[in-house]
Parts: C-alpha cells; structure tokens; sequence
DNA sequence: GATACTTGGTTCAAGTTTTAAACAGTAACT
DNA sequence: AGTTACTGTTTAAAACTTGAACCAAGTATC
C-alpha cells in the first residue's frame, strides 16, 4: 500500500501538537527542577505514589505505572532516596520483591511543589482553553492513548521490557 | 493570593494530556531510534533543515528553531556530522558563523524514515480523530503555545541561553 | 584606529541519565 | 527435585546535558 501522507489539516495540527508539547515540557522542567530539584519524570514518581494506597508500591508496578524500565526506575529511586523522598522496604509477601515509600521529606516536597507546579499548568494551559476546549482535550488524548495502548497490545514483547500482567501489594 | 488548583475536569484532562504525550513520545522515538538510529529530538534537527531554503541553517537559528541551547546543539551537529547526514560549512559573510548542511545522504535517510515516522503518527493520532478533532487540537495547542511564548518574553533572559534577535543566512 | 563590548560558536570537564546485559535470589510449576 | 519465570539490582559503557570558559570576529565608541 502506498504511504498516506498527513493532509494539510493534519500536518498543522501536528507541527502544532509538537511545538506545544514540547515547550510544555521544558517549562514544566524547569519550573520543577528550580523548585523541587527535579524533573518532570522524577517528580511525577514521587506524585504516583503520593497516590497510591498507603504512599507505597511495589517497584515493578511503579515501573509499569510511569512506563519506565524497570532498570531505570532503580536508579530513579536511588536517587530519590538519596534525597530522602522515597525510602525502600522489603515485601513481607514475597522476599524478592522491595516497595518504595514515600516518606514525609517526600510527601513535604511534593507539597512544597504542587503550588507552583499547577501555576505553571494553569498559567500554560488552562486559563486559556474554554470549558468545551478542556473537555474536547480530554476527549483527543484518551483516544491517542487508548490507540498506543492497543498497538502496544498487538506487538507486545516486541522489544519492551515492562510487559507483564499487574500484582499488588 | 490563594492557590487556584484545577477543577476535576482540568485535572482529567490534565492526566490524559500527560499520559497521551508521554506515550507518544516515547512511541514516536522508539520507532525512530529503530528506523532512524536517532532519536526524535535529532530527527526533527534533520527535518528543520530539509524545510529550510537550500537545506541549511545558521546554528544559533538552528538553535532557536528547535530550542536548544547553542551548545546543546554543536553536541547534536556533531553527531548528526559523524553520522554524515549533516555537514558543516564556514558562513562568507560572517567569519565567526558556521552552518549546518543537510547532506544528500542526510536527506535520503529523512526520506527512508519519513513514512514510518508518519505511519505511527497517523496510527497514534489522526486515524483515531474526527476532523473536528483535528482542528480542535490545532486550536488548543495554538493557544498554549502562545501563552508559553508570551510566558517567555516576560521572563526573558531569565535563565534562558538563547533569546535573540533572529539572523539569517 | 584603538578600546571596549557583544555575538557566534566551540570546547571542556563534570555531572546526569539511559541502556543492555548479566546476576542473585525467590517463587511457581511439574 | 528440577526447571522455568519473575523481581529487582548491579555493572560497565554509552549517550546526553549543563555551564563556564574561551576564541575569534563583528560592532560600537571615542
């Protein structure tokens, strides 16, 4: 079959998508790398689990949460716990498995944060999209999710690490 | 003044938004690193140049044009230049200036990458949308651009490397 | 036309992140 | 018991990013 090129509609929306997206993100990096010494990634790990039952996940479903590799979530949370914002216990259940925990230093920063970090979510986004906006933009991502997610599916194992079905504390 | 957080739609927006774009990214680079050998950030190097008269650019409009820091960007060119999709050449009217070239096999490897590269957007994003949907992407990612740009200009030169006045060859 | 100031771009060293391939220990299955 | 699969870490190498320092060339000032 031959190729089907994006129609010019397509093509400005992309080029669109892409310049916001990706200043959305340094700005949000920055803005969190200034304030709470770390970036995006790294602070929506420690968000993850300020989320979960009792501030604590297993590293394998924390890896499979932020859809990182397990390896590099290891170094991830190394270095989190080297600040102090995440501590690592055993897993009482299963001797292989450890747990991260987000300590008090963690969930103090995390608040410390929050503030500034959704000033810049406003400030970037939402102050400036109508009501109908905010909901078609909700509408378009989880359709783009949900397409990546079936087409991870399909070619599952096909080179990602992380695949593998749920378990839990 | 108090700290207006987001309303519940904001935030499921929010969350689809990030998730969306994370997924997208880390698809749209996964599939170029296998069919490219680079990543997207470098993929989009290319393409800024093979749009630009005569396939070539000033780095600091190079730098600019895909908002990098200047040094960040001789690190880029110099691995594109290893990789030989890019060549160097000295600028005449300016002494001090170099530009970066796009070579012809720099274009051909653009031309090989391009339909995959398009493939998995149209497979991520466009076949899943309503045209509607298309134009209100446009839309929304068009006013958080400005508000960014217009973020940026108020703070300019507060930590950001490359704000100028552009140039051109 | 010498002095300073700015700009374009690179270099350098240090630090951070990412990757992939082992690995050790435990669990689970037969 | 013996395999097989899973959890999470280690390791070493590579890739990337940053910021400061730098040089050379342009620009302005006097």
């Amino acid at each position: 079959m031959t190729i089907r090129w994006l129609t010019p509609e397509e093509e400005r929306a992309w080029r669109s998508y892409i310049a916001a997206s990706w200043l959305l993100e340094d700005t949000i990096d920055r803005r969190l790398q200034r304030e709470a010494g770390m970036s995006h990634l790294y602070y929506s790990v420690l968000a993850r689990l300020s989320d979960a039952p009792d501030r604590r996940m297993r590293m394998t479903d924390l890896a499979e949460a932020t859809r990182i590799t397990r390896s590099r979530l290891t170094y991830v949370v190394s270095r989190l716990e080297k600040d102090g914002t995440v501590r690592r216990e055993g897993c009482p259940t299963d001797k292989r498995g450890s747990t991260a925990v987000l300590t008090d230093a963690g969930m103090a920063l995390l608040e410390r944060a929050a503030p500034g970090h959704v000033e810049t979510v406003r400030a970037s986004v939402f102050d400036h999209l109508t009501p109908e906006q905010v909901s078609q933009l909700e509408a378009i991502c989880d359709r783009i999710t949900e397409a990546l997610q079936a087409n991870e599916e399909r070619s599952a194992c096909d080179g990602l690490p992380w695949r593998r079905r749920s378990s839990s504390a």
